[in-house]
DNA sequence: CCGTATCCTAAAGGATACTG
DNA sequence: CAGTATCCTTTAGGATACGG
């Protein structure tokens, strides 16, 4: 991957404009483009919640993709399982340190949504009228 | 879509905490999470460029994902697209000034993208020795 | 050069049933 | 409760050929 300004970073093993399929950040980019995984950061930043509390409040997930979802949280070490051994067993899910880095760049991109969606909703309406629906 | 933190809008027909399917928001996220759109936005911030210059930057697009993408972005604004009637043909695509916008988030995500990699890695091995492979 | 159309394969995603 | 496993349907994605 390039950089979005030349002067921020010195990009590991990629040509300037260049995004290269070895190129660390693209990896990155594959986790955060994920459908699911900011919800589930917001959802988790209030503090820890359990699988059923999570999966309620997104709607139209399902439990495999979500499980899928927290698992690959947990491997990428932005989100902690913890396991309460009750019965019937409760599973704690929590956002780590590393994950909480994450919340500025998040909260921007959030801002940006709220802010422009109008704009969007607009664009949208034009190109398809431009071209019959 | 709910909240990053509480203070920093009033989300539009979303209760707090939950992030319904008709939420504005998860519209945008959407498109923000295709696999290429935030590289093209990249690739396009240094200025407009043509169809097949921008694909030979983004190694591994086909060309057929890469009009989808570009078609997606320039339907939601972010993108415009202009014919040079030439023979053979050339198509330039430029950032919008709507798109443009979206830079400064970007920023920030890719900045940490470059600077939470490493931890990231570690995670992962971690993850992986835990489970066998 | 910049697409669209078609075909085909691979992967994602829902539904259901079952287990510790 | 929190998954895993299985099946099946739907969609995405690559490859190729062709058209404006």
């Amino acid at each position: 991957m390039t950089t979005l300004s030349e002067a921020d970073h010195t990009p590991p093993r990629c040509k300037p404009q260049h995004f290269s399929s070895e190129c660390p950040s693209r990896v990155l980019i594959d986790q955060i483009a994920d459908k699911w995984s900011m919800m589930v950061l917001a959802v988790l930043d209030s503090g820890p919640l359990r699988f059923n509390v999570i999966k309620k409040q997104l709607e139209g997930v399902t439990q495999k993709a979500l499980t899928q979802c927290l698992r690959r949280l947990e491997r990428n070490g932005l989100v902690s399982r913890q396991v309460i051994a009750d019965a019937p067993v409760a599973v704690q899910y929590e956002i780590t340190p590393l994950g909480r880095t994450l919340q500025p760049p998040f909260r921007a991109l959030y801002a940006w949504t709220i802010a422009k969606m109008p704009e969007v909703e607009l664009a949208r309406q034009a190109f398809d009228e431009r071209r019959g629906r």
